[in-house]
DNA sequence: ACCTGAACACCGTTCAAGT
DNA sequence: ACCTGAACACCGTTCAAGT
């Protein structure tokens, strides 16, 4: 319930990316979303084609909301960052992490982004065959660690923790041995923590990665 | 437009599968369903209790459909053979990729699918903490990478090629200079391939599993 | 140029009714 | 026990009409 004049892209971005925050992408219908902005449904479509330029806006607005440096000397330090800077923001919006690679027509700041990766791992010293295995090496990773972390119900460790029991609690123990041991003898125990797992698996990936290079040097 | 009489709810999960392979997620549709089964979509309700109920079910199917070998020593062989598994499984359903992790209740084929590969990583000696790294950081990347590829609308090399000709035509390349570069020097090159990058992702991971196994085992 | 109202062809799901 | 028809509260999108 906005003021109605001046419906412009960009407000109807910023809207949409509040609702989907808060109500999350299920309820952000284009009826929903112009009900939200004090106007009919079909103002929208004066602005956007259809709704699946919506989603490729909010996926390309989320890019250009990830800040990180890129002028630290160290790359494993600027990959470090990116990854981090990554996982906060879709922490923020959770709502993007299923969208961000299902959209074809990549925007102006996903294309920057992606370029400003390249380019890091370039002036780093890797060659292009080594970037390209790099670059997709950590994007899936990073990917795909981030969609599980959020598709669980649970956002802090502690209530991973709970959920963990819960589940755990159903399945036949002697079925399901040594999904039992983790859960009980891993994920309860109480120094875990899902970022810790993150940066694990990040530095497992930026070490090999950082070997290969150093191969390469050779 | 099945025969009606004995509607079950396996019959219901197989029509679904075939469905979704043919006409893709968003046209599966309890109504659309029930017609494909001569039924009226209600009659859907007295084996599922809601859609969610149904797309539960056929995540695990589809890990239930997953076929690979735990039986042979070397445990980077196993997981390697896994890994191809499930992007074979996963190309032949491509809808399934977004479901995966999306799904709260795991089924028996999902849970027993997790089990056995923890237990493969903690008979080869992994201890419980470098397991659960392992996994999650191997689940992470396949994940993320068939997310990446499935979400191309491309599914051969040349398709793929040809995509990225189309894409990189219409940027700046003085803008993207290092996509550019990637695009035209190395994903355009004869030799290029979807599952090739695959497997170079997945070498670096087992790879540097591998070293820290041998270091715990010392 | 920008917005709207009504309409079309869909959804998932509930509920009372049929066999 | 199993299935259905009608209804409810939604979708995205088109189109002719309004200012």
């Amino acid at each position: 319930m906005q003021k109605k004049l001046g419906l412009s892209r960009q407000k109807i971005i910023d809207a949409a990316i509040e609702m989907a925050d808060s109500e999350g992408l299920s309820k952000l219908s284009m009826r929903n979303l112009a009900r939200h902005l004090g106007v009919e449904a079909m103002s929208l479509y004066h602005h956007l084609r259809h709704k699946a330029e919506l989603l490729d806006a909010l996926v390309d607005e989320i890019f250009s909301r990830m800040s990180w440096d890129s002028d630290k000397e160290d790359w494993i330090e600027v990959m470090h960052n990116r990854a981090l800077a990554m996982r906060q923001c879709l922490r923020q919006h959770h709502w993007a992490i299923g969208l961000l690679d299902s959209r074809k027509n990549p925007g102006e700041s996903t294309l920057a982004h992606h370029d400003r990766v390249l380019g890091v791992l370039r002036q780093a010293g890797f060659s292009l065959s080594l970037a390209a295995a790099a670059y997709s090496l950590m994007d899936s990773y990073i990917y795909g660690f981030l969609l599980q972390e959020q598709s669980l119900p649970a956002s802090t460790d502690s209530e991973l923790q709970q959920l963990a029991y819960e589940m755990a609690k159903h399945f036949p123990k002697d079925k399901y041995p040594y999904l039992a041991e983790l859960t009980f003898d891993y994920v309860l125990k109480p120094d875990y923590s899902f970022e810790g797992e993150f940066l694990r698996g990040l530095t497992f990936i930026l070490q090999s990665l950082e070997e290969a290079r150093k191969a390469e040097a050779l």
